[in-house]
DNA sequence: GAGCCCGCGTAC
DNA sequence: GACGTACGCGGGCTCG
């Protein structure tokens, strides 16, 4: 295939981008729209076209042989937009920045160099795209020259140019020459335009046809026009000179000099940083930390099991190891679904096997059979004494689940130590942690399916690559095991990992193998009962408001209710008017449509989030939904679910409450919901050691009524409802660090009686005041904060200058202790839990954990054992100075056991 | 039109 | 701005 050459007209490029896209500019003014859609352009042919050669051309200067023979010429162009003027140095220095040469020659048009290295890169037998809009480049098109218009995605030939101008690309000239051209100033001749020139070019060939004709044949040409033309050949004919490119220009380039070179993505973004366009800004520095160096990590060790011999070597390698790092390759990442693609393992920095089981296409003949490779590594997978350890381990043993392996002596996570070095961080990833820990740029996994097409996965993969990836994997884990070990005993946080999170990782794998049942027909009914409730709200709300308005947009909303119905903004948000529901709550009183929009938004709020999605998840194998329980989400140490998330399924409200009795159990079986009793507020009484507040939850005591009577002076048999209800929420604002500001306007007091209130609280449980003291001082020190099982989260704030931050972070230390123990000991509940369930009869499992409550499906006849198994288990996880309280009940129906 | 942020609301 | 931890929806804006 012959090279191909794309020269763009970038004085065409920039006035179109200039037009097309308005009112684009840098925070200080300096206006970037031209520039802009230019790099769009310039982009976009890169990746699109992929050219050979490349070059950029613009005009570079006014005066021109042109301008010689017509003195007019180009002369009536109003002057350049005074905001595109500052923008003509920018885009040079784009095109530089790409490595793209800038051809421009003082005396000459860009269309002449064009035309130049056009005919130049004809003879050394290239293929040129010329990129423009510009009618006078329709000339050049021809054998190997072509005119590509990007924005309208067009590609001119021969045929092209003849049907938009209605003659071929050789009369063009003479077509500019008869109807001029306002633009450049072009006369050509009066009264002649685009469809008379072209019908007498078509007549006679061209203008020297025309012109001979006249002479002879009155027919075709008669009247005015002939008169016109035979006034204005002078006209015509200098035209003509003028529209004719010049093919024989000395541009001072060589056609090689034009090869597309890799430009530096460091420059790029630097550039697009300055210029403030953020994507590529991005796109680009993050292309310059993936050219950082490959460490000096080598795949000389990696090797493909693909015979007997080799697995049996692998097996023996396997057994003298003191650590095994895996990896799983797969299908896919539902792990019900997807199928063992390969197997990896590393045994220490060196030495890596890949063992492909699953691959098909190329290569497909010679790997193992999955059973073999299975019945041969068996046992050094389901052997407790050989520690094993894989990046999200979780996803590891569930596949290997579901071949029907029992991965035993996990002992290694790096994705779980990162995570506990610092909960906060941004990516706890295989290849983040690389980065991070290793300086080592691991093979994306993009870059190794890249090729394929969209149906493909890993097993498309070509076996040598895929050796690669995945023995990178599991060498990368392997190291990092060493590395990160290290760091976690420096920490004070191995102990964690190896009695706390990996006895953990078994019992999540299961629970979301396990899934729940939901009652996808009583969802559905829900669903169209919710629908029916929203429509008649919305229009009851446009009803009442008097116009037609989005309800769901908190913009449209702030309009209608503060502009047309003039009731008070109260709130802001960073944005706008706050419609929050203690906005809209409030202005209930003063007008129908705030409850309205309440109403409406609890409605649509349960449809959209629950009634309507979770069918949809319902797994097409099992008939369950498997979310995902993530063990690294959070920076507190507590769980988080997604997919959907299952630990805020509503239940306070009572259409909410409803789609709880969805989460059902299987036939034959129930569910038994066990959750602890004010579990935060007992590892705070734990951790503070208040003899009042422990007291309380040693007496077993209705911990918010003995609050009240402490509070409020009364006896606890006397508390009223209110005062409760005013404790409770002092007990929570306290865990979370509610200023006395909130707490006034949520319990309906001034200011200053909230602040009573609170300085009563710590008066009268003091040490959580000294606590709260000493935590603050304690991270001050040494920048991070501990829960009861030495989770550290790190609070670097506490020193902050700013207020603000500092107040913050202090909030974030006095709650982390106390919502990380309270993690810490519903996580130790449930690994344990797990390990007597599976050395039990019973027909139980656990399948979903909401923070402070456990639920599980069990066989109808198993509940009162399972229900003592649990109680000792989730009240014995930790012994603090307060008894931890377990209530559970059993039912069909999740609503139902509670 | 995809991707992202924002406001909002659900849970503990 | 003012209460900690999550996830996810629809609206709407930006960028492509």
């Amino acid at each position: 295939m012959s090279k191909r050459l794309y020269l763009i007209d970038g004085n065409n490029y920039l006035f179109r981008a200039f037009f097309a896209i308005r009112g684009l500019s840098r925070s200080d003014g300096l206006p970037t729209n031209a520039v802009y859609g230019f790099t769009a352009m310039l982009i976009k042919l890169l990746r699109d076209e992929k050219p050979d050669y490349l070059a950029v051309t613009f005009d570079a200067s006014s005066h021109t042989f042109r301008n010689d023979l017509y003195p007019a010429y180009k002369a009536q162009r109003p002057p350049m937009p005074e905001d595109l003027v500052p923008q003509l140095p920018i885009v040079r220095e784009v095109v530089r920045a790409f490595q793209i040469p800038v051809v421009e020659q003082i005396g000459w048009e860009a269309d002449d160099l064009i035309a130049s290295l056009t005919t130049r890169a004809r003879a050394a037998g290239m293929e040129t795209t010329l990129v423009s809009s510009d009618k006078d480049l329709y000339q050049l098109v021809g054998p190997g020259c072509t005119l590509l218009d990007t924005m309208k995605g067009v590609r001119f030939g021969p045929d092209e140019v003849r049907t938009k101008m209605g003659v071929g690309p050789d009369q063009i000239v003479d077509l500019l020459a008869l109807m001029g051209d306002s633009v450049d100033n072009i006369p050509g001749v009066p009264g002649i335009g685009a469809k008379t020139a072209a019908a007498l070019l078509c007549a006679h060939g061209s203008l020297d046809g025309v012109y001979a004709s006249i002479a002879t044949d009155t027919r075709t040409i008669k009247g005015k026009r002939r008169e016109m033309l035979i006034a204005h050949e002078g006209d015509a004919r200098m035209s003509q000179t003028l529209a004719t490119v010049r093919r024989d220009v000395p541009v001072r380039f060589e056609i090689e000099e034009l090869a597309v070179a890799e430009p530096d993505p460091a420059i790029l973004g630097e550039l697009f940083g300055r210029l403030e366009f953020r994507t590529w800004h991005n796109e680009y520095s993050k292309a310059v930390e993936k050219e950082a160096p490959r460490s000096n990590l080598s795949r000389d060790g990696y090797m493909i099991v693909t015979d007997a011999l080799g697995l049996a070597a692998l097996r023996t390698a396997l057994r003298r190891a003191k650590r095994i790092a895996f990896d799983t390759e797969t299908t896919g990442l539902d792990t019900i679904s997807a199928e063992l693609v390969g197997l990896s393992f590393a045994v220490d920095e060196a030495r890596a096997w890949y063992v492909p089981v699953g691959h098909r296409g190329e290569g497909a003949a010679q790997q193992l059979a999955k059973a073999e490779v299975i019945a041969v590594l068996r046992d050094v997978l389901e052997d407790p004494t050989r520690p094993k350890a894989a990046q999200n381990a979780k996803f590891d043993l569930q596949i290997l689940h579901q071949a029907g392996v029992d991965v035993q002596g996990l002992d290694f996570d790096p994705m779980l130590a990162s995570w506990l070095l610092d909960p906060g961080a941004r990516s706890h990833g295989l290849d983040a942690l690389a980065e991070r820990w290793l300086g080592h740029r691991n093979i994306h996994f993009s870059e190794v399916t890249a090729d394929l097409g969209d149906d493909a996965n890993f097993s498309d993969v070509p076996l040598l690559a895929a050796r690669d990836y995945a023995c990178e994997d599991a060498q990368v884990a392997w190291v990092l095991c060493a590395r990160l070990e290290a760091e976690l005993e420096a920490q004070g946080l191995a102990g964690l990992l190896r009695d706390l999170e990996l006895p953990l990782v078994a019992a999540l794998a299961e629970m979301e193998l396990a899934g729940v049942r939901v009652d996808a027909e009583l969802l559905g009914r829900l669903s169209a009962d919710l629908g029916e409730r929203a429509g008649l709200l919305e229009a009851r709300c446009h009803e009442v408001a008097g116009t037609e308005f989005a309800v769901g947009s908190p913009k449209q909303l702030g309009e209608v209710l503060f502009d047309r119905l003039g009731l008070a903004s109260k709130k802001r948000t960073k944005t706008g008017r706050s419609t929050d529901s203690s906005v809209l709550e409030d202005l209930a009183t003063e007008h129908e449509l705030p409850q309205l929009v309440l109403d409406w938004r609890s409605v649509t709020k349960l449809k959209s989030t629950y009634t309507d999605v979770l069918p949809t998840l319902i797994h097409p194998v099992t008939g369950r939904i498997h979310g995902t329980f993530h063990q690294t989400g959070t920076a507190t140490g507590r769980l988080s679910s997604s997919d959907p998330n299952l630990q805020n399924i509503p239940v306070r409200s009572d259409d909410g409450r409803r789609i709880r009795e969805a989460f059902v159990a299987a036939p034959g079986h129930l569910l038994l919901a066990a959750d602890y009793s004010q579990i935060d507020l007992r590892v705070l009484a734990h951790l503070c050691g208040d003899a009042q507040m422990v007291q309380a939850f040693v007496d077993r005591a209705d911990i918010h009524a003995r609050t009240a009577a402490l509070l409020f002076n009364v006896d606890e048999a006397d508390v009223s409802r209110d005062q409760r209800g005013v404790a409770k929420t002092v007990n929570f604002g306290i865990l979370y660090g509610m200023s006395a500001h909130r707490l006034g306007r949520e319990q309906g007091m001034t200011h200053k009686e909230a602040q009573a209130l609170i300085d009563r609280y710590f008066a009268r449980y003091p040490a959580i005041e000294a606590w709260k003291e000493q935590t603050l001082a304690d991270g001050r020190k040494e920048g991070v904060v501990r829960t009861l099982m030495g989770r550290i989260r790190r609070v670097p704030d506490l020193n902050a200058s700013s207020h603000m931050a500092r107040a913050a972070a202090e909030r974030i230390a006095v709650n982390t202790p106390v919502q990380g123990g309270s993690a810490d000991i519903i996580k130790v509940a449930m690994a344990r839990i797990r390990d007597r369930l599976r050395d039990s009869e019973l027909a139980a499992r656990m399948i979903l954990q909401v923070h402070d409550e456990l639920v599980f499906e069990v066989a109808e006849a198993d509940v009162e054992g399972l229900r003592a198994l649990v109680l000792t288990e989730m009240e014995g996880a930790a012994s603090l100075r307060v008894p931890l309280v377990v209530s559970a009940s059993a039912a069909r129906d999740w609503l139902g056991a509670h």
